[in-house]
DNA sequence: AGTATGCCCAAAAACGTTTTTGGGGTTCGG
DNA sequence: CCGAACCCCAAAAACGTTTTTGGGCATACT
């Protein structure tokens, strides 16, 4: 049954084009002091027999893995954190195009996030480490600081003195809430993403001071956290209803919030699109298809990847860096922009 | 700055207990000849000194790794391939419940795909391996079975003497049309996953049984192939409109495509739901959103993805099997399954 | 002609574990 | 009191590579 039950290790291919197990080697890996005639015999011997090497062999002897690990936080929802995935693709492609593997592991908690790079790190399962989610202050980041392992981060720190990409939250809430307070709403509340996360206090900035630089004062009131869940928004907003807050626009953190606040609008009999403006933000599949569409900003996941990839590859192949790169997001509009309605809900 | 920088190996934590290295190793592995006080004495100072075992030494000397490798096959749309991702996460809880981890890697192409399995395989990165997309008579598997190397796949093949597990399609056909048949629809098109893929072929037959079943004729102007590109959908939609073959309900083979058909019934001015019946398959996130929502089937891919998970281990742990399960998904009516319209479009 | 210079290659050491082999001490039975 | 049985443990081999060391053989230079 099997066709090729013998798979030789690197003597079996020196013994048989007669050659030493270190003149193979040193072919196969591409140096420079074997002939051409010799590299070519030994290509085609350990074509013909199959020959691999072994990976385990070669990472210990080499003391490293050609691998990059790409680690994703939980908790996610049943939207299947669209953001983070659409990453994925950008980054497996920079980094298989230099000739690393891309391995994902999951944490479901933060705490087992952390032990998760203390053991890929300890254990030397990967030569470089990618992931999200940063914080302001962030304990994974200082840990591998002090270990000198490379890293790449979706993100910054307060002290963003590492490797990162991160997609311009601040601009985003400044844009978003400037578009509405040009289409004349000046009760604008802001949902945010959770603020332990590093970006969504960038956004929450960003619409401070677009409320600051119009001249409108900011109130607490309208401000509200929202965490991961499905339901969040959807309770910040009935939350805000009840309490008779009274917003004629809403700037959310995320789609997903968004859409789950314009659920809770529906339920109270306000209209999202007529009766108050929403706008979101990732451009989630979904905000397309809602109606009215969602107005949202779109971030360019795959170029995001593709540069986060890249810069992992930078920093291991030596380039000292640092290497950090904002990227802009661009506005969709959409059907849920729209001015202060003329009777507003209260 | 390192707060660490000296790192044990086992004969540095050898020498801090005063015993040699086998024992060292025989008490941080399990083994049962090393009294209880000398465990305990091994592993503080384990503890203590941060020591792990090399991921690569012991890879090689035990030849096997402790992991799982799922590889996830292209192309990917937008919508981000919602089925096998929902996979990812029960996959991955089963998987570390056992102690294994789990690598995902990427696949633009078949070829490619193929030889990434040969590649992980033969240099001994993983200890199994997992992927879907699996086709009637399939390389992959046969080359894997060849090699007896374990793995899982999602879905079957002609002769199904793997392991597996799969979502009845054929029942998600046959109950979708028969539901159609039942609501009075007689010209029920068929817009089908591609073909190439087995579950298609499951979906296709269920589709047609049920039709001879009640004594409805197929008609193979009805019955279209799309792939899994953004628009695919609407392609077929708008032949069938075009050659004016003129269904009054049309059952998809996933939700992208009865998205993407819905968008194409609008433009030619047909109201999906209303004059025309539509069903889709998977219950992709958006299916909810869309107006009016899209009755799908839905499949509970955590527990698809934890029993695959499960299976794998069981596999490795040598249970010889086979093990295989077929799962039933769950029809989520919403609004788009409806009798035929009195007028209808022709 | 003799020596330096490249180019190519063989032998052996090293990577850090696990596992095998074999043996020393206790304890217990004869 | 001696031997067997039973725990426990030390030394060394093995896993399959890559890299270092050192040297042979041409060719070019003095």
């Amino acid at each position: 049954m099997a066709e090729q039950a013998y798979r030789p290790g690197i003597r079996g291919v020196a013994a048989h084009v007669g050659m030493s197990v270190s003149t193979v080697s040193r072919a196969l890996n591409g140096y420079s002091d074997v002939s051409s005639d010799t590299r070519r015999k030994v290509e085609r011997a350990a074509g013909e027999l199959g020959y691999r090497a072994s990976f385990a062999a070669s990472s210990l002897r080499t003391q490293n893995t050609q691998t990059v690990t790409f680690m994703v936080s939980k908790p996610w929802t049943k939207f299947v954190d669209p953001f983070f995935l659409g990453l994925l693709d950008g980054v497996e492609l920079a980094l298989q195009a230099q000739g690393y593997a891309l391995q994902v592991v999951m944490a479901r908690e933060y705490e087992k996030e952390f032990e998760m790079i203390r053991s890929a790190v300890e254990r030397n399962r990967c030569d470089g480490l990618l992931f999200g989610r940063t914080r302001p202050v962030d304990e994974r980041i200082e840990w591998l600081q002090d270990r000198a392992f490379p890293f790449v981060t979706v993100g910054r720190t307060d002290k963003a003195d590492h490797d990162w990409v991160e997609v311009d939250h601040y601009k985003i809430g400044y844009q978003a809430t400037e578009r509405l307070i040009r289409l004349g709403h000046d009760r604008i509340a802001h949902l945010t993403t959770p603020l332990r996360y590093t970006y969504s206090n960038h956004t929450l900035q960003g619409y401070r001071d677009a409320l600051h630089a119009h001249g409108l004062s900011r109130d607490p009131e309208l401000e509200a956290e929202c965490y991961l869940s499905r339901r969040t928004g959807a309770d910040a907003m009935t939350e805000l209803i009840a309490r008779g807050v009274g917003p004629t626009a809403v700037f959310c953190g995320n789609d997903m919030i968004a859409v789950s606040a314009m659920e809770s609008m529906r339920r109270f009999g306000i209209r999202p699109g007529t009766d108050v403006a929403v706008i979101g933000c990732d451009d989630i599949p979904v905000a397309a298809y809602v109606t009215p569409g969602l107005t949202t900003f779109r971030q360019d996941l795959d170029s995001l990847g593709m540069r986060l990839g890249r810069m992992m590859v930078a920093r291991l192949r030596g380039d000292p860096g640092p290497h950090q790169e904002l990227i802009e997001a661009e506005l969709i509009p959409r059907g849920t922009d729209v001015p202060p309605a003329a009777g507003v809900a209260k």
